[in-house]
DNA sequence: GTCTATAATTAGATAGAC
DNA sequence: GTCTATCTAATTATAGAC
């Protein structure tokens, strides 16, 4: 995995506290809103302090909504890559399943990451371009390859891998991505750990069999 | 099907060619960049007109993406309504089979409603609350009901139908709602009718088994 | 670092001519 | 019906005090 380029991320380098809560506060509100649809003055609002402000921490909204999306992704790489160290001599077919399995919690813990690909990589941009080069494309081909793997040794169907991809990155966290609707909807909460898990098992079966 | 509200539904009644230039344009920017992040202008210069004729047309921005998203929910219900039509004396697993690919064709040919359904139910809001009440809730109804009759056929895994849904609403939208993505990252282009036909084989396989 | 005040831009909507 | 011109409000970003 290490030569995909997952593991060799930075951690965000600040600790300040209030650029922190800046950053927490524009991630839920860039995820929610989409990046035009979010105001300045509001996730000041959220992080409790003024707007002015956020253009001394970051030199634009636009670098604001960078460090918020590098936030997100390098929680999502350590979830993956953390889970996986713990596993080795475990069995290909079982490792992937726990991984699948966290990239689903990790998908209702943080929904914000899948809204915010949507949202960009829908059509062309500067953002989605960034975006993808970045962040999209080393967990595409870490995934792709593993799935390549897996059908090879049979505990696949013949489904080309990318078309995988799309089935699982579609499948694992859209009921998480449409929290508030699914509430309405379904009467769930998809916050709550029993229809995580229940849903990381739905997936799962679905991808390997019972 | 038609006790679940999905056949009775009205067509819109304009045929102005002005008006359904602007709703094409409307629905396009609207499912690109987000309620506010499609600027009026832009709509009227896709649409070959000024602005402010937009407010002749339609009472306001709201009411011009309420119009156009009734056109495209419009359109996905005449497609299933008409595909379930035409497989009277067709057994169940291959009527679902059929219906199921037949969203994914749809969604190939306008994920527009898939963005738009992706933004607006990301948080609660007067759109979300319009669009599942009028639209969403219906398709859900009529899917999770299907879904339930095939489960206690064992054509499905028992998985409860609430979590298939989002399954199915995942796995077959999501390439195509992130086409130029899926350009850049996949190679693959998903307006290709290749493409579309080996997504659709992934998802019912991947569904229904081989 | 964090604030108040404000500049510069742009948005959606309206008035009124044709 | 469609246009030009313009109003009002809201947005991001900057200046400068503390």
């Amino acid at each position: 995995m290490s030569e995909t380029g997952l593991a060799n991320r930075p951690t965000r380098p600040s600790a300040d506290p209030t650029r922190e809560r800046i950053l927490a506060a524009a991630l839920d509100l860039f995820s929610e809103r989409s990046f035009e649809g979010a105001t300045t003055r509001e996730i000041a609002g959220r992080a409790g302090v003024t707007q002015p402000l956020l253009n001394y921490h970051f030199r634009s909204k636009d670098e604001l909504w960078r460090a918020a999306v590098d936030g997100v992704f390098g929680e999502l790489v350590e979830a993956l890559v953390s889970r996986e160290e713990g596993l080795s001599g475990v069995d290909d077919l079982t490792t992937a399943r726990l991984v699948v399995r966290e990239f689903v919690l990790f998908s209702a813990r943080r929904p914000q990451l899948h809204r915010i690909i949507t949202q960009e990589c829908k059509a062309d941009g500067p953002r989605m371009d960034w975006l993808v080069e970045r962040h999209v494309r080393p967990l595409y081909q870490a995934t792709t390859e593993r799935f390549a793997r897996l059908r090879q040794q049979g505990y696949l169907p013949d489904v080309p891998v990318e078309h995988l991809y799309y089935i699982v990155t579609g499948a694992g966290p859209t009921m998480f991505v449409l929290g508030p609707e699914c509430r309405r909807l379904a009467g769930l909460d998809p916050t709550s750990p029993d229809v995580i898990e229940a849903h990381a098992d739905a997936v799962c079966t679905f991808l390997f069999g019972r």
